[in-house]
DNA sequence: GCTGACTGAATGAACGTTCATTCATATCTT
DNA sequence: AAGATATGAATGAACGTTCATTCAGTCAGC
């Protein structure tokens, strides 16, 4: 899997939207089928264009999910940051990375199946994308609970970046185990107590 | 991918143990080259024998990896109930749960790469598996914690399923993050730094 | 000389990608 | 204004490759 530089492979075209449309199709296809399952002719079936199509948009199977994924990925970031401004405190900020987390994967369950699943495909895959946005974002929430450290809000006796995979990974877990659950629960639903958790722990 | 009954395709044969052989081959191929870019002639020639043997053992490619999950998994949920034996309340459960999650994975790197990566292939297969031995895992988990909660280790105000989900997630975080990680340490030492944290809280 | 474990070349289906062709629309020309 | 010409987005059949799987034959042990 080469997943390479991932620049659109045309210019934006007539309706000027039929990457956007592809790229959604792609989404819905990946969810439903697997990445591996699914042929670029079901992409194209769904996006109503032709198999070619697809390849005046994107230079092959692999850039559609990379670029799935890094669409989103830029998108959650900045939203995750946005959320923090104006946030009083270490929790209050992890409160609301939290809340956008599990807001923005609970609000589209294609979308999610991609990211939980399909594009955790291969260690290549997950290196590429590990040393990057994920590796910014798994730094982000470092950062914020070595401030709180810094402040006293948050106990000093623990490494920062141990404490953020666990935040992180209690997150990602929850992500999981919804696309995979049959159940329809409200996802963000939870953030708060997961943070409640996360900053006061199970001990009474 | 079928993911059918998976019981063995041909009788044990002569060294009786070529079908360990095998699938110890699968795991060091598929972790090197990732369950779709192997091919079963690679995982033949990793075991030194030939394609055509493979299917005197196995019914088919898939059947590889769902033996491998089955074997391990198994060996997994007796070990960590082996551990429990003789614990000292839940806190004491949770950190034996967790150096034996560590433990294990940090043990192998090739079979954690299968496990953490390539299992999560597709929802199909992710489905089959969180629907039996990891629904068996989570509960064990949530017992302990519901355990703690009556005896009044815990805090009562907290949703015992919600609270697994959140310690499973940490300890696959920190397996997934290992593997990914060029960086060589060890697993199980941070076991009780995040049963520490999970019980405790980040919170001064 | 039988048995059956083992081999590995052959098979055939699946699928990503290409590209010659079509055709709706825009741009000229008179 | 009407025709002529150019453009390039879109098509989808065809290509070529890649494998999982099969099976006719080999051979070691008894």
């Amino acid at each position: 899997m080469p997943v390479a530089a991932s620049r659109r492979a045309a210019r934006p075209a007539g309706p000027a939207d039929k990457r956007e449309l592809i790229l959604k199709a792609a989404v819905r296809t990946f969810a439903s089928r697997g990445f591996f399952g699914a042929q670029v002719a079901d992409v194209a079936r769904a996006a109503g264009v032709a198999a070619g199509t697809v390849y005046l948009y994107f230079r092959s199977k692999d850039d559609l999910l990379v670029s799935i994924f890094e669409r989103n990925m830029e998108e959650a970031i900045a939203e995750g940051r946005a959320a923090l401004a104006g946030a009083t405190g270490a929790a209050d900020r992890l409160r609301r990375i939290a809340r956008v987390h599990l807001g923005r994967l609970g609000r589209d369950r294609d979308m999610t199946v991609v990211f939980q699943v399909e594009l955790r495909q291969s260690t290549k895959f997950m290196e590429q994308f590990s040393s990057s946005l994920l590796r910014d974002y798994l730094g982000d929430i470092r950062d914020v609970i070595a401030e709180g450290q810094a402040t006293g809000e948050f106990r000093a006796d623990l490494n920062p970046r141990l404490a953020a995979k666990v935040f992180f990974g209690a997150l990602d877990e929850m992500a999981t185990n919804w696309i995979l659950s049959r159940r329809r629960y409200s996802l963000v639903a939870d953030a708060d107590a997961i943070v409640d958790l996360f900053v006061k722990g199970v001990g009474a």
